[in-house]
DNA sequence: ATTATTCAGTCATACGTATGACTCCCGATC
DNA sequence: GATCGGGAGTCATACGTATGACTGAATAAT
């Protein structure tokens, strides 16, 4: 006949107060790191021997229950499948984590809004946002009751309209692509942009056209993050009556199918056509010749993200908008235009 | 003088219970559609209807601290940047969330076990691991006390340890390959493997050699799945004083690699040697040529994976251990060897 | 010697939900 | 007329934690 089991389950706070001959509260206490003035050294030493000793490991859900919060905040991105993206995430998550917060990651799937609410099913102290298509406030007003006034953090959106940034120096990387351009003597520059018109996209297309000088742009289209997007895209504006001698694209993907669009009308990269892309995380040093881009800083980004949202959280600050320096990384894939 | 503030906070169960005029029971027995034969189907009607004129949404801290399961898993990937297991995670977090789960995923940092543990932030129901360098079970054992009878599912793992795995069949791909090689003639293939041991690293190797009939291994390398670690080992591969006219990598990324070491030698690509990959999310589309190489269904191994851990987690059975075809691409990468 | 202050803790309660046990009422059965 | 059965709900409690209010003893100030 079984003796009747002690519960055995996870052990409880009330466990390893039993365990060290205290109360719960000030086992509370003690792993809050709040007994100052209320408990003496030697019980102190004898609490946090008694966890160890049990793998007491506090509850999560009584926890949050109690306090409120969940220690855990939401990251919405396009897509899973972004090398860019997965290193914001990758920058996002280990700040979450050192300071002791979970990260429930939401793709957009691009564009297609969120549905079903992503918020009915988690619960979240805030939300990290990166570039979506609709306007972030409008979406999260959308997302339902009591979400409206959820903390947030944007990525690579406008700065200014009441919502705290971390964005990328979009436009410096692009200023600088365009002088680097003209220097090479380029003056019929083919504009290959991103199909959803995000400010931050707007906000790099003005830069480039800014500070293109003496060039101009002469051919333009806009295409999906893809490489068949780019391919197909590409062949048009390779083709258009204007001549374009470089292919500035919004995206290194797109800037991978332009490189076949260029093989497909005989054109070589860069001799007879350059080509530049825009994010640099794996697919710019894949294809060949190397690709010349405005390379992003996407780790960082997350983990500062990540760091002004947790700050929000904790002190009601954000700090201020923050803006990350884009770098041009000149490769093989640009060359002064081919006479003519 | 302001009036005192009803809380205003988020409506709770007993919020719509006083709507409706019932008990806070009647609405949670409502919500939970567990009503039949103890509520009227009026009552059901005003529950419902207040719930939503108020918006409630459940609590989930203290619906988890009630019923002790969080509803939420964890996914454990290599890396976080790889498109393969953002894919993965698509799958994954697909299939979660229409059963009404949360997911939080760790990466490992490829091979760096898992530090800080992982499981003492997060409240977890079960645990989806992919391909992970050490034995899951010990890396779970070794995740602290509580944690060794996580439920588990492992994705890509050696069938038949106890443990419910889901799998690509990566040794019928690797044998297509072999036979398809051997079909155009190759007869000396170096084989250009991961630099991580895992079984289904080893179970691919065994499966391409077992396949390989007339042809052998002449010449082999360990690299990480990167551009450079492809590149550094290949050069060295194609240098071999065993000429082999094929190199078969274990990834589309070391391919690309060895694309680069073939160009540094004057070498091209397929004519002079024939390069194949395996994966196929992004990379093997993007290089020219594009790559002969085998194709994994990312997406649906993290949505079969995440069912079976769902079904484990409901019915205490995860179901038989699934294995998914894997896909020969035959692409620009291959051509008979050279003659000679 | 009395009062005030600090120290070292404990008590009790609340967070919001889910559910077994209970009550009450009305119609049917014996 | 007393008993039963079941329909329609409510009550009370537990989950595990955090914390403001309290207590008792010892020490310091007056």
């Amino acid at each position: 006949m079984p003796s009747p089991q002690p519960p055995a389950g996870r052990p409880t706070s009330k466990d390893v107060a039993k365990h060290a001959g205290v109360s719960q509260s000030t086992v509370s206490l003690v792993l809050a790191d709040k007994w100052r003035g209320r408990v003496s050294a030697t019980t102190v030493e004898a609490v946090r021997d008694a966890a160890s000793a049990l793998g007491y490991r506090p509850n999560t859900s009584a926890r949050s229950l109690r306090l409120g919060r969940t220690h855990t905040v939401m990251l919405v991105v396009p897509v899973l499948t972004s090398p860019f993206f997965g290193a914001v995430h990758t920058g996002a998550a280990q700040v979450a984590a050192e300071r002791d917060f979970g990260v429930v990651v939401y793709p957009t799937r691009d564009g297609v809004d969120l549905t079903p609410n992503p918020f009915s099913s988690a619960a979240i102290d805030g939300v990290l946002a990166s570039s979506m298509a609709a306007e972030p406030l409008d979406v999260l007003r959308s997302a339902g009751p009591g979400t409206e006034d959820l903390p947030l953090v944007m990525l690579d959106s406008e700065p200014g309209r009441g919502v705290p940034t971390v964005n990328d120096d979009v436009a410096d990387g692009m200023r600088a692509l365009a002088e680097y351009l003209v220097d090479l003597g380029h003056r019929r520059v083919a504009r290959l942009r991103s199909a959803v018109q995000s400010w931050t996209f707007r906000a790099r297309d003005e830069a480039f056209r800014a500070a293109l000088g003496p060039a101009e742009v002469v051919a333009e289209a806009h295409a999906p993050l893809t490489l068949d997007g780019g391919r197909t895209a590409a062949l048009a504006l390779l083709a258009s009556p204007a001549r374009p001698t470089v292919l500035v694209c919004d995206d290194d993907l797109q800037a991978a199918g332009a490189y076949k669009a260029a093989r497909a009308l005989g054109r070589r990269v860069p001799r007879d056509v350059s080509v530049t892309g825009f994010g640099d995380l794996r697919y710019a040093r894949v294809v060949e010749p190397e690709l010349t881009t405005v390379c992003l800083p996407a780790v960082e980004l997350g983990a500062r993200g990540m760091t002004a949202l947790l700050d929000l959280l904790d002190t009601g600050d954000a700090g201020p908008d923050v803006v990350l320096p884009g770098e041009l990384l000149v490769r093989g894939s640009t060359a002064p235009p081919a006479s003519g």
